[in-house]
DNA sequence: GTGGTCTAGACCACG
DNA sequence: GTGGTCTAGACCACA
């Protein structure tokens, strides 16, 4: 499914909650698709069950999965306008990229001209789905 | 000068480091200006001097500033096309951030948008220094 | 497993750095060996924890080990290419060390000689692994 | 004569040490030549005198100059076979440095190939003076 | 048990 | 007065 760096120093758990989401976010697991039980990931990864309940709990608690007790993790489904928050922080985050590029030598055309080449064709605008 | 969340999982010095490196990306602290001494900004901080010196060394280590002892610690400036591998990393985080609004239900145009309003503009745009 | 010299003007945590450095580069201590816990090191020679530590974090700084917190602190294999910048200063200290050496009389057959009794032979010459 | 780099880590006068004592070896400075007067060249330098008694202090201990007083700083002529103590220090460091090469990839070849480009003629073996 | 963070407080070299 | 070093000792997160 994906990859550990046990060699990181970032916590594995949250090694684990970046992974997910980003398959989440990349729609590779589509919205209410179930994700791998506890023990089942915990064998494939030979890493502690602790470890992907951490994973989960906090990617619940971030809002992309959610958990039906006695059923399993399952992906939530985005819904938008709905996160006014999260899209601030990353407005923020993206504020401070853009800057650090400048800051860095980069101009203003190379910036738009990057960005432009990770967006889909403005016609349509479809993800990969 | 800036705010610390005391409370925060993350660590004092790493807060210190991002808010520092902020500045000096937000061309608020300018090239070669000397940064508040050690032991006055851990007044005003009310934190220990020994954490605003570890700030201060990672900051070093990572490039933005220089300390001299017995002078005070500077910021560096920045040296344009002898940052290839931070251009690469911020190139992967500015792609996860703007999948992430796609996600969320952001347009194409939207994202262009907002990231114009953040540049300055080709004719006479200088930031301010 | 070394000696400090606690009377030296060389900082403790900078001995300490070059001692592990020297180890890691002859290859005594092998690529992905554990080091000795901070802890235990510092019991050992004596010394403060902390001053462990920060030769760890300096090593880890210049690309020699990396530490995973709960886990230890590890060498990192060299990546052969990808160290241009230090082969260059190392070039430097080589040719202000030659300089030195024929400015007290030895003679550059004299030099030669001394460098290749440093080389492994080119049949066969494996270092001790 | 030579240049300072206020906003380096090192200590003034050690830089100043190092520079008089590579114009030594690069025989640029020649024996018994007299050095500058410490206020024409802390005038030249624009700093402070007692930093450049204290690199002239530091260049005698070593050994590369004398002082007589009344009249001033003088190269001091290398005696060879004098020097064994620097000597072995030198092999000691050129050692390290030529298995820094080799952990970094370079092969024993190209270490000596770029070590005699570093020397002069075998024929002769004249050094610039 | 591991590395990491933080504090309190002392001392040093430099200019 | 500056940054830097070091100690002693406490507490935390991770696996």
């Amino acid at each position: 499914m994906f990859e550990l760096d046990l060699r990181s120093r970032a916590p594995v758990y949250e090694q684990l909650v970046e992974k997910i989401k980003e398959l989440i976010i990349y729609n590779v697991l589509k919205p209410d698709q179930q994700l791998p039980a506890v023990r089942v990931l915990a064998g494939e990864l030979t890493i502690n069950p602790n470890t992907i309940q951490k994973a989960y709990r906090e990617l619940e608690h971030r809002g992309y999965i959610y958990s039906v007790p006695g059923k399993g993790s399952f992906v939530k489904p985005a819904v938008p306008g709905n996160n006014t928050a999260r899209l601030r922080a990353l407005e923020d985050e993206l504020a401070k990229i853009v800057s650090e590029m400048l800051y860095l030598g980069v101009t203003p055309q190379e910036i738009i001209t990057r960005i432009k080449m990770q967006l889909p064709e403005d016609e349509g605008g479809k993800r990969d789905d």
